[in-house]
Formats: C-alpha cells, sequence, structure tokens
DNA sequence: CTATTGATGTTCT
DNA sequence: GAACATCAATAGA
C-alpha cells in the first residue's frame, strides 16, 4: 500500500524547505525523492554552504557563476566542477545559501543511469555530486529551474536517521560540521567518522 | 578498505 | 597563473 500525501501539503513542506537556511534545508532534505525527467532516487548526502562561509561559491559576492544562488530559494544551482563535471544544488532560504546533493540511493531509471554512467553497479552510479549529476542528465542547461516543477521533481520520504560531520573536498572551513547523510547507507560517497 | 595522482575547463586574482 | 564543493585508475595494506 502506498501512502501519498495530498498536493497541498506538498506544495507546504516545498514551500517549507525552500525558505528554510541551507543548514537547516541540508539535513531535512535526507531521504527525500529527486527526479529530473523521471530518473532519480533517495537523497542521501547533503552539504550545506552560505555567504559567510569560506568555502562558498556565494562568499564573495553575486558573479556571473553563482548569480542564482543570490535569487529565490527552490531553484537549482549547476556549476562546472573541475573542469569535467556538474553539481547540482538546491538554492534555499537566506542569503546565498544552497544546499550541495550529493549522494542518491537509485530507484527509478536505472537503466537510462546505467547507460549514462557507463556502468552497472548501483552503488557507484550517484554516490558523489558528479556522478548523480551524470546519471541524471544534470548539465547548466538546469542552472536556474525551479525544482519543484519539470523536468525536476521533489518529494518528501523518510529516512533511517540523519548523521553529521565536515564537508568534502573543501580547502577552506573544514572543520565545519555541514555535511549530512542517510545513517547507515551504501550510497554514500564516502563513509562517515 | 585508504592514499595518491593525473585529467580537465572555468572562474577569479 | 592559481585554484578548484571531483572522479577513475592504480598501488598498497
Amino acid at each position: 500500500m502506498v501512502v501519498s500525501i495530498s498536493r497541498r501539503d506538498l506544495r507546504r513542506r516545498q514551500a517549507e524547505l525552500f525558505a528554510s537556511h541551507s543548514s537547516v534545508a541540508a539535513p531535512a532534505l535526507i531521504g527525500w525523492t529527486l527526479t529530473v525527467d523521471g530518473v532519480g532516487g533517495r537523497i542521501v548526502e547533503t552539504e550545506a554552504y552560505d555567504h559567510e562561509d569560506p568555502a562558498s561559491h556565494s562568499f564573495s559576492g553575486p558573479t556571473a557563476r553563482n548569480a542564482v544562488m543570490f535569487g529565490p530559494g527552490g531553484v537549482a544551482y549547476v556549476y562546472r566542477s573541475y573542469g569535467i563535471h556538474w553539481c547540482l544544488n538546491l538554492v534555499t532560504g537566506g542569503e546565498a545559501s544552497a544546499v550541495l546533493i550529493r549522494a542518491l540511493e537509485p530507484t527509478q531509471g536505472l537503466d537510462l543511469m546505467i547507460a549514462r554512467r557507463g556502468l552497472e553497479a548501483p552503488r557507484l552510479l550517484c554516490s558523489g555530486p558528479g556522478r548523480l549529476c551524470q546519471a541524471l542528465g544534470v548539465t547548466h542547461a538546469q542552472n536556474g529551474l525551479r525544482m519543484d516543477q519539470p523536468p525536476f521533481s521533489l518529494e518528501p520520504g523518510p529516512n533511517a536517521g540523519v548523521v553529521i560531520g565536515p564537508r568534502i573536498g573543501i580547502t577552506k572551513a573544514v572543520d565545519a560540521p555541514w555535511r549530512f547523510g542517510e545513517a547507515g547507507s551504501r550510497f554514500l560517497s564516502k563513509p562517515f567518522r
């Protein structure tokens, strides 16, 4: 038996999420299901960033790249990482704050993910920000699009508990505990200590 | 499992 | 020029 929430409750919960600060939205997102054109899964790992954070793209003010971070919450911020990968964020409330989506547990469109990623192991399809963008077909074409409307879909769901740790791959503010993951998930980009 | 390293293009100084 | 919110391949424990 499938339990689903009313459209009104969905809109209310999305609005609440989009208006909250990234440090609140990031842990709250664990367990939500994210898809792009029907391909995606459950969010199991996120990180928070904001304008007072030296590790954040928004720290030094608006630029051409980070412009959407300074707009309203609820839209996607997609940027190129290390010249090779794309990374997907959800812009949230507060000043220029956003949540980096770091890993999904694949649940929908596995065939397409496997074709795009060129490998079969479910554990490696979406376990990292660059990997999940490749699996879901996210590029700069989605930058600035609302994440509560097609091609995106974003719906709440349960989680097995949230664990907290320092963020990954940054060189500034390395000790801030703004990485969040689902307890016990096998789909994290890296284990929590 | 962990550690290291090269590849790659854009952004910012 | 330098830095970079990463990944895959490789080597070792």
